[in-house]
DNA sequence: TGCCCGCATTGACATAGATCACGATTTTTA
DNA sequence: TAAAAATCGTGATCTATGTCAATGCGGGCA
């Protein structure tokens, strides 16, 4: 359920709440996205709700734009409601690598937000997406009148601790070739579908360069990985789509590699 | 101001309370070590200090001792009074990997401990070292009857993500030597001291091999980059001392080479 | 004291992965 | 639509780092 926008300039979105952990507090959260049981948003009471959407603004960006830069200030909290953002860290050479990917949902800039720091990465739209931000000011009293917001952001800040650890530690132990694996695996939930075949397609939303910053090599690389798991019979690629024959394998692959 | 304790098995620390933020709540809490000021510590009220006393207990490590395993199922808090504890992550042909280190005022295990997961790593005291525990339930309770406790959590844990998503761009882009000469200045803060004739020695508190998995390297490049950095009259190793002769030439060649 | 045993160093060698270069694609732009 | 610009694939190197092996060092322990 994309949004699309004609306009080349950000406009404001619609104004179409969805209803939030309707039994208990009623509440209509203005934004633009289906709202999951473990969402942070589902803690906001009445008024909360009320406040978080007095302050909340939404705009559109196409591909190619960017949410914010590095070593920008931040601002507050953005919160993805469509499309798919790549964030981003670059050093002056223009070696970038790509730290994450955003999906509808996430939010942004919690970290710098969080921390009272700078943002350390840019936030690239790579599919046209729509994204509602809030100042951080507000968000932090609303994490101060509402703990279990809090304490929803600091288990997803942990999570996201936890993966950083564990992806530093394959960097620095494991071959681009499992990594590689890894980072597939990794991607089929938000990228997979079955094929009319019934094989796993994986509709990768990024150039092969980015994939390959992503397990920290060189597309060069990334390209002859890809190569070796052709001719394994494991998986084949056409343009940004990875066929997967055997996906039992590459798991088998990964655990005779990795402990997590 | 270490604790040195002469049995082998670990007892109860003595009850040595220190004041906290005197002015405003005058609690006295009982954990062993200086109370900074940006701690999450001194968030708490006097109810929540007296429940936080009656929940914590301390106990003694000799080094070489582990405070928990990778894979133990996360019981609770530990807070590092005195010592220092090296946390560790392993495959199964062990390798392995430190993460990070803990000094004193640190707390090790709130990542699992909130995302409800088991320990990722495991904490090695590395030096004698003195610590205390309070277990999950009473950790959540304090969480959400506190909010400013839960988000000084939160900026903390903000704070070690950014710092594991620079390592690992680190990793992925940079060379050992750089690497090298980047860890050390991080370990300035904790290790250094200025020797009898002015220049600047580190205590490394770890051995070479630790030192190595950190920048993600093999101990046999570590001593090369070493070597190099000696060559060049940076810095020399003797022991585990590492004399530096020259602090803003390593600060130039990071600069020249990083922006964070 | 001397014997271990783990740690550090050094050398020789192997190799994964980076770099460079050049066409072949694909995508964007005009 | 064609032209221009990315992006991708592949081969030929080069090099940083890992691996293996031998040796030396130092600190605990009998």
């Amino acid at each position: 359920m994309e949004i699309i926008y004609a306009e080349d300039k950000p406009k404001v979105c619609p104004f179409m709440p969805k209803k939030i952990n309707e039994n208990k507090k009623g509440g209509a959260l203005k934004l633009n996205f289906n709202i999951e049981d473990d969402s942070e948003w589902i803690t906001l009471g009445d008024d909360e709700v009320a406040f978080f959407n007095s302050k909340v603004t939404c705009r559109s960006y196409a591909a190619g734009q960017s949410i914010f830069m590095q070593d920008d200030p931040c601002k507050g909290l953005y919160i993805i409601e469509s499309g798919l953002i790549a964030v981003r860290k670059r050093d002056e050479d223009d070696r970038s690598v790509v730290i994450r990917l955003g999906y509808p949902g996430d939010t942004l800039g919690y970290r710098p937000m969080l921390a009272r720091e700078s943002h350390r990465a840019s936030a690239e739209v790579t599919k046209d997406a729509s994204v509602s931000f809030i100042d951080a000011a507000s968000m932090r009293q609303l994490i101060s009148n509402n703990p279990m917001l809090g304490l929803k952001f600091l288990e997803r800040t942990a999570k996201a601790l936890g993966e950083v650890e564990a992806r530093f530690f394959e960097v620095a132990t494991l071959s681009v070739r499992v990594r590689l694996v890894h980072l597939l695996i990794l991607l089929r939930d938000k990228c997979g579908h079955l094929s009319a075949d019934g094989a796993l397609v994986l509709e990768l939303p990024l150039t092969h360069q980015d994939l390959a910053s992503m397990i920290g090599a060189r597309p060069e690389t990334l390209s002859r990985a890809f190569h070796e798991l052709k001719m394994d019979g494991l998986a084949h690629t056409s343009g940004r789509q990875v066929h997967v024959a055997k996906y039992d394998r590459l798991i088998e692959e990964l655990h005779s590699n990795i402990i997590i």
